[in-house]
DNA sequence: AAGTTAATGTTATAATATAACACTATGTAA
DNA sequence: TTACATAGTGTTATATTATAACATTAACTT
């Protein structure tokens, strides 16, 4: 039986590599890193990649191309996401707040419509580089 | 002497297919667009767009890589941006709610640190997709 | 064991974006 | 009005990000 969370290998290498970093990695430089355990191709990358976004394991931060680890524990599925990125350093926190959370997913636009899923990124400059 | 809102003739070419599409653009497909009336490079595409968004006349989707008018016409300087998107028909549309900017020019992450900068992305399904 | 679905490996290529450099237009200030 | 500074342009080449297509292998289901 395959449990919802196993990772296949490919998916459990790139894993450990993004959520071992300190920062969010690009694919290119996530394939670089994993040549050596035999992924050498943009392809398999970018399919671990895909699963473990689907899975909310880790987040694609948009407006930098990178994927960065889920640091909300809870977090299973990915569909509500928000940053903070340092428009100098690049530094990229998730914002884990609960009210910021919830006035999103009960946010209605003009129509009444409701959206469960969003990605939220701010951005300023940090503690370290104000 | 320049106007602040002047366009160059690149950026008024470019903005004025952006603005007169009734979705948001991708920078090749304004490139294919706009080779008959002389821009002929990528870059010359990249270089207006940069500028236009700059200047808040147009905003980029980020997670669509497209380009799209500003709806806000009191938007001069593209600092705080939210979109809703359908997920089955890819239709945009920029949300203005002063409510919703309210909050989340308001809003402190667990440092206190607040973010005038920033850009919201809804996704779901619009009226005619549900 | 047979069928089904998901994941993998591989090659090639598409789509998105920027570097570097020469040149032109425009604004500023002596 | 000349010199200087700044912003925009044109061009070639190249870097970066992402997917198509197809053959194969692994894992789950009955």
């Amino acid at each position: 039986m395959h449990k919802e969370n196993d990772l296949t290998k490919n998916q459990q290498i790139i894993f450990d590599l993004i959520d071992k970093s300190p920062e969010p990695l690009k694919a290119y430089s996530i394939l670089f890193n994993v040549q050596k355990k035999g992924i050498k191709a943009p392809l398999q990358v970018y399919r671990a990649l895909d699963k473990l976004v689907e899975m909310g394991k880790i987040h694609k931060i948009e407006s930098r191309n990178a994927f960065i680890a889920c640091q909300n524990s809870s977090c299973q599925v990915s569909k509500a996401t928000a940053f903070s990125i340092c428009e100098m350093c690049e530094k990229i926190t998730e914002i884990s707040s609960s009210s910021l959370s919830k006035y999103l997913a009960n946010f209605k636009d003009k129509d009444g419509m409701k959206y469960s899923k969003y990605n939220l990124e701010f951005f300023g400059l940090c503690k370290k580089c104000r």
